[in-house]
DNA sequence: CTGTTAGCGCGTTCAG
DNA sequence: CTGAACGCGCTAACAG
């Protein structure tokens, strides 16, 4: 179809066209079931309006109607650093960030379908304030957090004017609803998963509950209640190879790391030294990221899901616009099985 | 700052709180330099606006201006697959599209912030027709797209209501502009880095042209192109692992592929041939896909600049909208140098 | 069941 | 330099 040229058909013409009012085809395309239309009249109106290619303007709908149905989204990791970032100059891969938030806005694409969400409106980044909010662009919005940044938005939203969904953490201020992975059920699968392999001493590589991220924190924590569980000892968190080799000597015989970029690292350790994963020691990563099957052989990991979190924060945001009060959902990790684990070796002598 | 059952505040009462008439905070807010405003009136407007709170409500100002001032967004590769794809069935990594999309809105957003766009809207996948591009939600649209599929979306948007702008392609249809990533010219850099490191032999892997693939033919012509400027000869596209070892044995001494997952194909028939990269055969890959540092024990490959590309299509589209006609832009891709190329072995015998 | 009427909140004439 | 009046296109309320 060529609209080249074409002058915007307006609700005027189609009720003219239509011979009925410009109220009746606002009733009928509008789709409100309140109002009653003659079917016939309603079908006429319908047909009318597509032959003519009428669009309801959304700005006059929006004005007079006083919402506009689309969502807000804030991905928080692009875009500069905060000051209050508390792993300033760390070096966390773009592509991490980016394969997530890419994942993220794939799943809210995907709801905004389902759930005839209009259209999503993606602030720019670091453009938003609470002020912001105000001006009438969005009905509710949805943050992407980032975890190794502090959360100055959020903060800054207390109280907001529409009602507000984090993705991605669980410490968002009250009155803010929240989706997160269950950090710790996601480590308890992958030390439940390296048990039943047999391994009974399993070190966990990374920062931990000391690198004060919020993610890292709960990956560890689940770490500890999933071996004290499994009646095994906890071991404290190593964060760098010569450690993570002296773990190994005392007879730690898999490894749970943090992230898969850590458990990158702890791979390369362990081949300069020698040993062989997972022959000597096992090795599970967390996030899944783009290459993790490149990674030590083929990385077991645990997955997150990025894209389903984000459906389920659209859902969370129109359940608060229905009038449901701000909750938070914790979506289930996933083992993805490659080839860094193995039963543990029998020891010999 | 709480705005927990703020009112709205209108620009009437800014008016009266200010002395003026709503005129006035009009053209003081709007910052239209062709009205003129005492400057101190200018002046106490702005304060109490601020102190007031007050933020434009954007569903009366679109209205009445008849203009947003937001671009639209289609991620085409989210959602749905379309049924005239020519690789319906190729299993590709969803994560590589992810990242690129994430690294697209990463672009767009930081684009946004520098040049003023108040927001982007994302229409959700598979949503779009030219129809809904009257609705006047946006003033232009950005078409993010999937080189695997059709482009089924562009070629319903002939003659669009709204300038319309294209990333990744070079194929789209008249009157819409273009900002694609020069894979001619990015396999040209990977060649030229071979053909430096002394390589003569220099087999491409992947489907190249016969692929049907856009961004494949090209990489496989830049292929070409540069071979034979570098007065080498350009051997037949090789796409399994048996033919690429056939052609090592035949004397080829490096590979480029079409994509880094293919380069960890062939890395694989390598490896499990018992040849070493680099040691034996040089691999350079395309994409820069995270995760390539664990490819081929870090793989050198071409990095396609996603974040510019998009920043130079909302530089295009608001080009456009200046009053500009569509044209096709072309960014460079960059080397990334990893471990996997050296030079070549001096052949003994 | 359908039509008439009155704004939604703002930006822009055009008098003063 | 300022303010009163109008209308963007649509939908909610109400009258018929």
């Amino acid at each position: 179809m060529d609209y080249a040229g074409t002058v915007k058909v307006r609700i005027k013409e189609v009720a003219i066209a239509a011979g009925v009012s410009t109220a009746t085809v606002s009733k009928v395309l509008s789709g409100r079931a309140d109002y009653q239309v003659h079917a016939e009249t309603a079908e006429r109106v319908r047909r009318v309006a597509y032959e003519l290619g009428y669009v309801p303007d959304v700005a006059a709908r929006n004005l007079r109607t006083r919402q506009t149905g689309q969502l807000g989204v804030v991905l928080e990791a692009v875009g500069p650093s905060e000051p209050d970032s508390l792993l300033t100059g760390v070096a966390v891969s773009d592509a991490v960030r980016r394969t997530f938030d890419g994942a993220i806005m794939a799943g809210l694409s995907e709801a905004a379908r389902e759930l005839e969400v209009p259209a999503l409106v993606v602030y720019p980044s670091g453009q938003l304030d609470a002020r912001t909010l105000l001006d009438g662009r969005v009905d509710g919005l949805l943050v992407s957090c980032d975890p190794l940044r502090g959360h100055g938005l959020l903060h800054g939203l207390r109280s907001p004017p529409v009602p507000v969904v984090a993705l991605w953490t669980q410490r968002a201020p009250e009155g803010i609803g929240m989706v997160d992975v269950n950090h710790a059920q996601g480590a308890g699968i992958a030390v439940h998963h390296l048990v039943e392999l047999g391994h009974t001493r399993i070190a966990f590589y990374g920062g931990g509950v000391r690198s004060g991220v919020e993610h890292f924190a709960r990956r560890e924590q689940g770490y500890r209640s999933a071996l004290e569980e499994a009646g095994l000892l906890p071991q404290s968190a190593i964060h760098d190879g010569p450690r993570l080799l002296q773990a190994v000597q005392g007879g730690v015989t898999a490894v749970f790391a943090e992230t898969d970029l850590g458990a990158a690292a702890a791979f390369h350790a362990l081949d300069s030294a020698g040993l062989s994963v997972p022959a000597d020691v096992s090795l599970v990563g967390f996030d899944d990221i783009q290459g993790a099957e490149y990674i030590a052989g083929g990385l077991t990991t645990v997955y997150q899901p990025a894209a389903e979190m984000a459906a389920a924060g659209v859902r969370a945001l129109l359940a608060r616009l229905d009038g449901e009060a701000p909750q938070t959902a914790l979506l289930r990790p996933r083992l993805i099985r490659r080839r860094s684990t193995a039963p543990v070796r029998v020891v010999s002598g």
